[in-house]
DNA sequence: TGACATAGTGTCAAATCAACACTATGGTCC
DNA sequence: GGACCATAGTGTTGATTTGACACTATGTCA
């Protein structure tokens, strides 16, 4: 093990999820989409799209390359302080066959900013949100790695509390459930959905509504991740 | 991402899993134990137990590597055949502080054959079984990695086919049984679980029975790998 | 004040789950 | 060959959970 391996280049890509139409609630009842952040490819990738990403440096820790990326890499515009989960390391033997290239690719749970850049429709810029179920050809791995996050986001999103870093602090149930139907890719009914995560018992009730919409106002609840890991320390998976 | 970055150094290792107690069919009853492949260190970890490991060459995929770090890494005596799935890659950026060093971890899924070296009250050897549940003191990540492989297990052996990769191509339902009480580290109820196993509808009933026991011969089943991906790509989890 | 848009709520039938104990069968030993 | 022993194999029931389904409540705006 003492053996040093040369010509071993090792890069950090993250897979940002957001979900779209949650924030503006004024919107037409259309289902909530997962939404991918692709960079503009640079070098070898030039014109094509794909993940924002950074090479390793010897003195940073995996999950602050992965920052990194999300921050700068690729020209992306800043995205910061959201949640990341390791998803997995790629191999890409045959990507580019002179060099060796390992990618680690990490999860990035986004809250969508009301006010951001809407989506791919927009202006040419260096990132932009595009649909996960249906991204633009990608490069090398990048496709291969957004499906395996697409399904690592279904697996979590009902049993670990996946979900709420998708969402602001103070959401409505019904963003709640836009947010499962968007990460699930299927419609689910809304009462039974309500049912089953007021009873999951990491939610808080406020006093707080919804604002500025033309009808009756949601109650906002807010996650309470205290008690989530209290169950989870005791091996309790959430059930949503 | 073309700044190639230097004093980075990838190993992959290997948890190797295995489940103890279930080829002899006329042992005592009690519990099957999930069991880890322990090598010992070289080098700085000299004398602790660790990852059976090897460094990752420019020209090998991961997986090979792997395959490798079981086959001679370390001093490891032949595993093969076995299946692996990707755990995850950890950073252990303050373990040696010189290098920097990435392990990407694989769970290795095996059969342990029926004469093989028991455990580790085994004689002095470069690498043996210990219970995964309380293994001896590990070097480095080594622990958190073993953690992490049990967590993964106990969530993958009754939505996914793991546990049968840990069997024979026939074996009793008991001892499927025995593979999922150790994985999940609790007893089942034994009817319970038959009736959930032959409903999950990936089990073929083969005419063999058990030989050599000396009480009634449990019939043998082997796992239709082909009616599990169907399923599989129909979107369907497992429920055992 | 009426129209509108979405919030919020309950029931019932079907399916699933968990708890539970006895009979069947083959081998061994006398 | 008969008794004994060890494990295979098997069903029921009550409790719980799931999934399907439609109407009333409340706020805004014109």
């Amino acid at each position: 093990m003492a053996r040093r391996d040369d010509a071993i280049t090792v890069e950090v890509h993250c897979v940002a999820l957001s979900v779209d139409g949650i924030a503006r609630a004024s919107r037409p009842a259309r289902p909530a989409r997962l939404d991918v952040l692709l960079a503009r490819g640079t070098g070898a990738h030039a014109g094509k799209w794909t993940l924002p990403g950074v090479a390793l440096r010897a003195d940073e820790s995996l999950e602050d390359a992965a920052r990194r990326a999300l921050r700068q890499g690729d020209g992306v515009v800043g995205l910061e302080g959201v949640v990341l989960e390791q998803l997995a390391t790629f191999s890409e033997v045959d990507s580019h066959a002179a060099s060796r290239v390992l990618t680690v690719a990490w999860i990035a749970l986004a809250r969508r900013e009301p006010n951001a850049p809407a989506d791919d429709a927009s202006p040419v810029r260096a990132t932009a949100w595009h649909a996960a179920t249906k991204p633009p050809t990608l490069s090398g791995d990048a496709a291969r790695i957004v499906a395996a996050a697409r399904e690592r986001l279904a697996d979590d999103v009902r049993r670990r509390a996946t979900g709420f870093e998708l969402l602001p602090a103070r959401f409505t149930l019904w963003q709640l459930q836009q947010v499962h139907q968007a990460a699930l890719a299927r419609a689910v009914d809304k009462r039974n959905f309500r049912k089953r995560a007021l009873a999951a018992g990491v939610l808080d009730e406020t006093d707080a509504r919804e604002e500025g919409v033309a009808h009756r106002a949601a109650r906002l609840y807010a996650f309470n991740r205290k008690r989530y890991e209290k169950l989870r320390a005791r091996g309790i998976d959430l059930d949503l």
